[in-house]
RNA sequence: GGUCCAGUGGUGUAGUGGUUAACAUGCCUGCCUGUCACGCAGGAGAUCGCGGGUUCGAUCCCCGUCUGGACCGCCA
């Protein structure tokens, strides 16, 4: 009977099996042998006693070392000493027969939960760490959650469709990666930043369900989040609402959480529009596993004395504040010139802050502020002796940014998030442009083939600033991790919608000319949804690092230090590909 | 494009203007019959990322460069 490691139990005593894996350690006691044996399951301790143990038998487990590949035949026993910090530590193997498979040299990095090797080791050596056991549970629960996805998919007909990696290079939107074409002299495919296209087209296709796991590349830096490839659950359905998609998401959500982390999502998901996440929280991912919101004080500083909040206020920016409850005597001067350098980054201009006493205010602004005014704004940020009051004054975006940020920073610092929960949020209402002030034009927000808010249709290109989109990002613990809208499915609002980003006719018919001819042929009200496969794990299993949760993961500098990719072609190949070679 | 941090036996760290470059772990050898981070004894293992400069002398100080990491910009 072949049983795997890690799964052997008490009940299993007195069985005859057969187990194969590595070695994850050996403890020769000089007659004793034991040997930890490893697979993807767990670790079972295995026992060699030269008292039974023939010539052969002994030999083999005297020259089994870490990392070799073994495989024993044996019976199950029960411990004299237990070892209750292993799942398995009830039994162990008594070995009859021990064969090595494969031999293994020394590995350059530890095989155990707790590596100590660094990054780039861990990555030139990737089938190394990935043998750690806690890199083998990240990538069977990345597995779970998606099979989880298809399964509910499966189940409500949807239909799992590829479309191409070869594709066409897209205008705005991030960098594309370039595949350059042999066939056609000096042309190039570009990979897809998402199938967005080729889903809609389904749906005029009339599947009316799609779905697809597809793996999406976007030529841009990276960061601890974001890999130059990576996965995204692509939906797309015809004849369902806004409210449909979400309901059905939420649905799906809920499942995935119960089958894979056994957890029971008993709440509807909020729902948020975007101001209201920006003005409360400084974020379109707003993490609501704790308070602690921004308190907006216009009103109180308008008429004060302190002249870089009421001029701020005047001017058209905003005053806002966090109150850090309770953290007057933990934030020392140089505590608070740290926040201060943090919002500095998100381009606030510094950070003005004040302790709250029973005396009233302490800190190097209080002396601007009468009684009344600092009872006012201690009024608006439920203050109380011992509160740390922190304050930025500039423009909307940048108040609410650096706040935003800092109140992540906080949250996590002083531990006030509750690690167990699943907050599970959805925020709506999103503008349906942005304004770039340097290009002097606007984007679109999402993407150009959202359709604009129902209040919005007949004015979104007369007056973009004000136009929302319907579309829906779902956060989960303050991560996006996934987005979606309804499309425009009439030819004559799309036509309108590319007008008002800048395309003239003849840029709309050459980028995008076969969709606005698709859309003329009957086209289904549509839209969808794509989750982001890789955030939506890193959350579950709560770490900070997409590399955790990827199975060959890129550098910084989007290389991949096992194979050495990306490398330099021969001049063969690169003359095959029409591209000059330098000299 | 920019800012900050790191680079020393296989791995992870310590350290110093002149050292036999230290420690842990891993590896090898020997001893050890109930360990589970087994224990004990011994041993091998380093171009101190690379290039240049300062210096009588640089792993150490300076400049550059490469690699990795965190972040800003960027990521429709």
């Amino acid at each position: 009977m072949i049983l795997n490691n890690g799964q052997l139990r008490i009940n299993h005593v007195g069985e005859s099996v057969q187990l194969r894996g590595w070695v994850a350690k050996s403890r020769n006691l000089g007659g004793l042998v034991f040997i930890d044996l490893r697979d993807r399951y767990g670790i079972t301790q295995l026992v060699v006693n030269p008292e039974t143990a023939n010539e052969a038998l002994m030999e083999a487990a005297n020259k089994a070392r870490n990392e070799f590949v073994i495989s024993i035949t044996g019976t199950v026993v029960e411990r004299e000493s237990k070892n209750p910090n292993m799942p398995t530590g009830d039994i162990e193997v008594a070995v009859s027969e021990l064969v090595i498979l494969s031999e293994a040299a020394m590995t350059p990095l530890i095989i155990a939960d707790e590596t100590d090797a660094l990054e780039d080791t861990r990555l030139k050596y990737r089938y190394l760490d990935l043998r750690r056991p806690v890199m083998q549970r990240n990538i069977m629960l990345r597995h779970k959650m998606v099979s989880a996805f298809r399964h509910f998919l499966d189940n409500n007909e949807f239909i799992d469709i590829e479309t191409p990696y070869l594709t066409k290079a897209t205008p705005e939107g991030a960098r594309d990666y370039l595949v350059p074409s042999r066939v056609h002299p000096g042309e190039f495919y570009a990979l897809p930043q998402s199938p967005q296209i080729f889903k809609q087209l389904l749906m005029v296709a009339g599947f009316e369900r799609y779905y697809q796991v597809a793996r999406c590349f976007r030529d841009e830096d990276l960061r601890a989040d974001r890999q130059p490839e990576f996965t995204q659950l692509d939906v797309e359905t015809s004849f369902m609402g806004k409210e449909d998609i979400m309901a059905m998401t939420e649905s799906m959500l809920k499942k995935m959480m119960k089958d894979v982390m056994g957890v029971e999502i008993g709440y509807d998901f909020p729902i948020m529009p975007y101001e209201e996440a920006m003005s409360r929280y400084g974020s379109d991912k707003p993490d609501t596993r704790f308070a602690m919101e921004l308190i907006s004080l216009c009103g109180q500083v308008a008429d004060c004395g302190f002249s870089v909040f009421s001029d701020t206020v005047k001017n058209g920016g905003m005053v806002k504040a966090l109150n850090v409850k309770g953290a007057a005597e933990k934030f020392s001067r140089k505590d608070i010139d740290k926040l201060t350098d943090f919002v500095k980054k998100y381009k606030a201009k510094g950070l003005a802050w004040v302790k709250v006493t029973v005396d009233g205010w302490n800190g190097p602004i209080a002396k601007f502020f009468s009684t009344e005014d600092a009872a006012k704004i201690n009024l608006a940020a439920t203050a109380e002796a011992g509160d740390l009051l922190l304050f930025v004054a500039d423009k909307k975006e940048i108040v609410e940014n650096s706040l935003g940020m800092l109140r992540g920073y906080l949250g996590k610092q002083l531990g006030l998030i509750d690690e167990s929960k699943y907050n599970f949020l959805w925020v709506v209402d999103w503008p349906l442009y942005e304004y770039d002030e340097e290009a002097g034009r606007y984007f679109a927000a999402h993407h150009p083939f959202t359709m604009p808010d129902p209040a919005h249709v007949d004015t979104f290109d007369s007056n973009p600033k004000d136009a929302l989109a319907q579309a829906y990002d779902i956060v989960l613990n303050g991560y996006e991790v996934g987005g979606g809208s309804i499309r425009i499915y009439n030819p004559e609002i799309q036509s309108r919608m590319f007008k008002t980003l800048g395309f003239s006719e003849s840029d709309q018919q050459e980028q995008f000319g076969f969709l606005i001819e698709a859309l003329k042929y009957g086209t289904p009200p549509h839209g969808g949804i794509a989750l982001g496969v890789d955030r939506l794990i890193m959350t579950l299993i709560g770490t900070d690092s997409i590399r955790d949760v990827v199975a060959f993961p890129k550098t910084n500098s989007a290389s991949c230090l096992m194979t050495e990719a990306p490398g330099k072609p021969s001049d063969a190949q690169l003359e095959e590909l029409h591209i000059c070679t330098r000299s």
